[in-house]
DNA sequence: AACCTCCCCAACCGCATTAAG
DNA sequence: GCTTAATGCGGTTGGGGAGGT
């Protein structure tokens, strides 16, 4: 029984030979495939429209990349996942030459498995429970915290093999000052004072960046007020000229997004409410200038807060209510701690 | 060599969304 | 606005290769 669009048809089922690839190739390179359901008499094929489609897109495209998924794939892939979930389609958009179902199978074969193994749930990027993400840091070779005092503390990294360098706000200061920029493809831990009208006001947080990219590091800084700093990253001059430059605001519980060349910031700001607003500033003129290249999701993040004023693990991505579109991109890991009263409890020990 | 088990991944299925009439 | 067809997407299946016994 072959699908609703084509029950009138005898159509063939299973693997495709390589004659009917050859029939299906040489007839979309020659006519194109305005309508998928007349493709299969067309081209002479005992096939379903549907399955002509997706023969193409998945397998005879010539665009398709084929091959292991490298290490910075799978990052991007977990990345995104962290934030899309099971979007597959969603997510090879962000991998040029893959396709969802290549995703989702390599989803669905290796990084789950992997991510289990070091501890974290594959659905919710959370640690499975303590005794497990202990276990498995003894097995584990990446960077762990040494300390991390609070029980609210959640990781939602991607394991990266690079050294972990903890800095204050006024290290970076002093160094920007000096053009010293911090190391390339290292982790950078900057502590910030919350907001007045953040609940958590008497704590501290620290939200960790990780500079994957050794083509945007930041160049300027601008302390705005005691509680909100913006840092400008302007790409490389002999890099890629499809971007030229980007920004980041960083907030309490900032949240960063990284593209290809240069890092985004989605700058959250409370609204009075149990509820945090995206605001872009720098990025969203960059965004505008950058429109033609900039085709993906808006999101609306909303962290919950419980009666402490902590923030719950419980983040949700809404892409309602927002007027402008992100760069395709991925979000760049990001670490969100709660009530860290000291630098030093961040410590990483690489 | 024969059989078994595991698991990868191409393909299918069914539902949701979009387009066309 | 309704119906129907086409398309897109995510979950699932099962053929078959690899490795073990």
């Amino acid at each position: 029984m072959g699908h609703h669009c084509c029950s009138k048809q005898k159509v063939k089922r299973g693997l495709w030979s390589p004659e009917e690839d050859e029939k299906l190739t040489r007839h979309i390179t020659t006519h194109g495939h305005s309508c998928w359901s007349s493709v299969p008499k067309l081209a002479g094929l005992q096939r379903c429209g549907k399955s002509c489609r997706l023969r193409w897109i998945n397998y005879l495209r010539p665009d398709l990349k084929r091959g292991c998924f490298s290490e910075q794939e799978e990052r991007t892939i977990i990345d995104v996942h962290r934030i899309l979930g099971n979007r597959w389609a969603q997510i090879a958009k962000h991998l040029p030459g893959r396709t969802d179902n290549e995703v989702k199978n390599f989803w669905n074969s290796a990084i789950k498995k992997k991510l289990i193994a070091q501890g974290f749930d594959p659905n919710t990027h959370n640690l499975l429970s303590r005794n497990h993400h202990q276990n498995n840091q003894i097995k584990s070779s990446c960077c762990k915290p040494k300390t991390c005092n609070h029980p609210n503390s959640t990781s939602v990294f991607t394991n990266l093999s690079s050294r972990k360098h903890v800095i204050s706000m006024d290290i970076i200061k002093a160094s920007l000052a000096a053009s010293i920029l911090p190391p390339i493809a290292t982790t950078t831990t900057i502590t910030l004072p919350h907001s007045q009208t953040n609940p958590c006001k008497s704590s501290l947080t620290t939200t960790t960046y990780n500079y994957m990219n050794p083509i945007c590091l930041p160049t300027t800084t601008n302390i705005e007020n005691s509680n909100l700093a913006t840092i400008e990253y302007h790409q490389n001059q002999t890099s890629s000229n499809n971007l030229l430059s980007s920004s980041s605001s960083l907030t309490p519980s900032g949240f960063g997004i990284i593209n290809d060349n240069c890092m985004w910031d989605v700058e959250p700001q409370f609204n009075g409410k149990e509820e945090m607003q995206l605001v872009q500033q720098q990025g969203a003129q960059l965004l505008q200038l950058q429109e033609n290249i900039c085709q993906e999701q808006v999101y609306k993040v909303n962290h919950e807060f419980n009666n402490n004023g902590q923030m719950a693990e419980n983040v949700t991505f809404d892409n309602s209510n927002f007027d402008f579109e992100f760069v395709d991109s991925a979000l760049m890991p990001c670490e969100i701690y709660t009530n860290v009263n000291s630098i030093d409890q961040l410590a990483w020990d690489c």
